[in-house]
RNA sequence: GUGAUUGUAGCUCAGUUGGUUAGAGCGCUGGUUUGUGGCACCAGAGGUCGCCGGUUCGAGCCCGGUCUUUCACCCCA
């Protein structure tokens, strides 16, 4: 006998985390098909060359691969192990699980160009694997759930984001949130504007740790990275900016004045803002923040990161605009932008804030217990009609001691129990039992019906 | 990938400088109640002390390795 375990970073989800877990999916799933985007899955698997070299060398690391079935040594020579991973490694394994939903999304693109009608906006959710190493809030199996917009520049898709997250946000009952908006153009700019032109891939990579690590410490970074002294303190006025969005803005453009990248993206930027406005949108979250950058590197125009407000938690959303998804799968040029929502780090904080609703744990209303062998076959008879008549009902599969199915029926949360044996049987009666409050009555079946329809209402 | 850290009953955890038969609370099973749960009382089951090796007369405790947990870094959701 083996003491069972599971692979180092996954985990087993039971009856309350997955009726959370839909409670949370529910709601995202029903913003997004409100806002016309439709559903789309993948293979959890895909070949290997889809998905090596999309992630950077460290992404191609984290890459979970898929050992070729059968004699997986057939095509390796002797002399091939010598040479290192890189060369054994595409003679034994073709195949590989997916790491996020987007390289798989830009793949189903290409492949069905023909077919799409453009632009093009789909979502998925689907888990995703990654050889990391696990801590706290991060796994090597997690869903990723990602709604894009293909085919399109119009920045109506973005403004459409900030509204589907302030919509599953709502929904969510999440109280206190924050958008926060930045573009990629505008960080060209402000590279251009502090000296460091084309700099802006490590000047972002240090911006972003500004909240976690202070303006000193980035200093710090930007210093080993290269920047000039004049460059570091031409960044400062940004660390301390006017709170208004509006000041900001304008701020900004000040700042940026000579760069003309720079003039794009915040032009962009308001342009978000007044489409917003022309839909009577709420801009209380939106927060423009210069200094949000994010990892990712193929964004090109504006970013996107969601925090909640007075919890622990870190982002649970974020997404950006990007140039060119399906460019390494012989499809130049289409442009997208897309959004994600982090389900496990949402689940903590709905848990955090106490925010989810009782009924998400809510299964059978009604338990039979038979107390007999002729309680048990008039119990069949019921469980038929209180189906029909939509009662989620269970029997208690065999004729135990009330007792033992009170406290099943108690444990498992069910809020009535109905009684059955030979003296329910012959008055085509229930004993219908309160579990909250205690009080039992016997009663008709159509009283039966009528009370548990009543009591859901 | 780097550096730490954790592991004892189903769960949360005690366990003395290394010393006889490893404990508690909760949970579980049965009973006090042959048609009435939660509460109470009584009884019981349940452990290769993560795994492998070493030191020792003797290891849950010391040492090495390995797996696992958690944390920081790198990176990321």
């Amino acid at each position: 006998m083996q003491k069972p375990s599971l692979p180092k970073g996954t985990r087993d989800f039971g009856p309350l985390q997955m009726a959370r877990r839909n409670y949370i999916l529910d709601a995202i799933k029903d913003t997004f098909q409100l806002f016309g985007y439709q559903q789309l899955e993948t293979p959890a698997m895909e070949n290997l060359s889809t998905l090596t070299g999309k992630y950077g060398e460290e992404g191609d690391q984290l890459l979970f691969k898929i050992l070729n079935s059968g004699d997986f040594l057939k095509e390796l020579s002797p002399a091939d192990l010598g040479k290192g991973a890189a060369v054994v490694l595409p003679k034994v394994a073709e195949k590989g699980l997916r790491y996020d939903l987007t390289v798989p999304f830009a793949r189903y693109v290409a492949m069905n160009r023909g077919e799409l009608s453009f632009p093009f906006k789909r979502f998925q959710i689907q888990p995703v694997w990654r050889a990391d190493r696990p801590q706290r809030g991060r796994y090597r199996e997690f869903y990723q759930c990602d709604a894009d917009v293909v085919g399109t520049r119009s920045l109506l898709c973005e403004a459409e984001i900030i509204l589907m997250i302030q919509r599953v946000f709502t929904k969510l009952g999440i109280p206190a949130f924050s958008i926060k908006v930045n573009h990629r153009q505008l960080l060209a700019g402000i590279s251009e504007a502090i000296g460091a032109q084309g700099m802006e891939g490590p000047l972002c990579v240090a911006i972003d740790k500004l909240d976690k690590i202070g303006w000193e410490k980035v200093q710090e970074e930007l210093r080993q990275k290269g920047f000039s002294e004049s460059s570091i303190q031409g960044l400062s006025p940004l660390v301390q900016l006017p709170k208004g969005r509006k000041e900001r803005m304008s701020a900004l453009g000040d700042f940026i004045k000579h760069s003309e990248l720079g003039r794009k993206g915040l032009q962009e930027l308001q342009e978000m803002v007044d489409l917003l406005e022309k839909m009577g949108a709420s801009l209380e979250q939106f927060e423009f923040d210069p200094m949000l950058a994010r990892g990712l590197s193929y964004y090109t125009g504006a970013i996107f990161e969601v925090k909640v407000l007075n919890v622990s938690i870190g982002s649970v959303s974020g997404g950006g605009r990007y140039d060119n998804l399906t460019g390494v799968f012989g499809l130049p040029d289409v442009p997208g932008v897309g959004f994600s929502f982090g389900v496990d780090r949402l689940y903590d904080v709905l848990e955090e804030l106490q925010l989810f609703p009782e009924e998400a744990s809510l299964g059978t209303s009604l338990l039979l217990c038979p107390v007999d062998e002729a309680g048990f076959d008039y119990a069949l008879t019921l469980l038929t009609q209180m189906r029909q008549a939509g009662i989620a009902s269970e029997l208690y599969p065999e004729v135990a001691k009330l007792k033992k199915q009170l406290e099943f029926a108690f444990k498992k949360q069910i809020a009535h129990v109905g009684i059955c044996g030979q003296e329910e049987a012959n008055s085509k009666t229930l004993s219908l039992k309160n579990l909250t409050t205690g009080h039992q009555e016997k009663l008709s079946l159509d009283q039966v019906v009528q009370k548990l329809l009543g009591n859901k209402i």
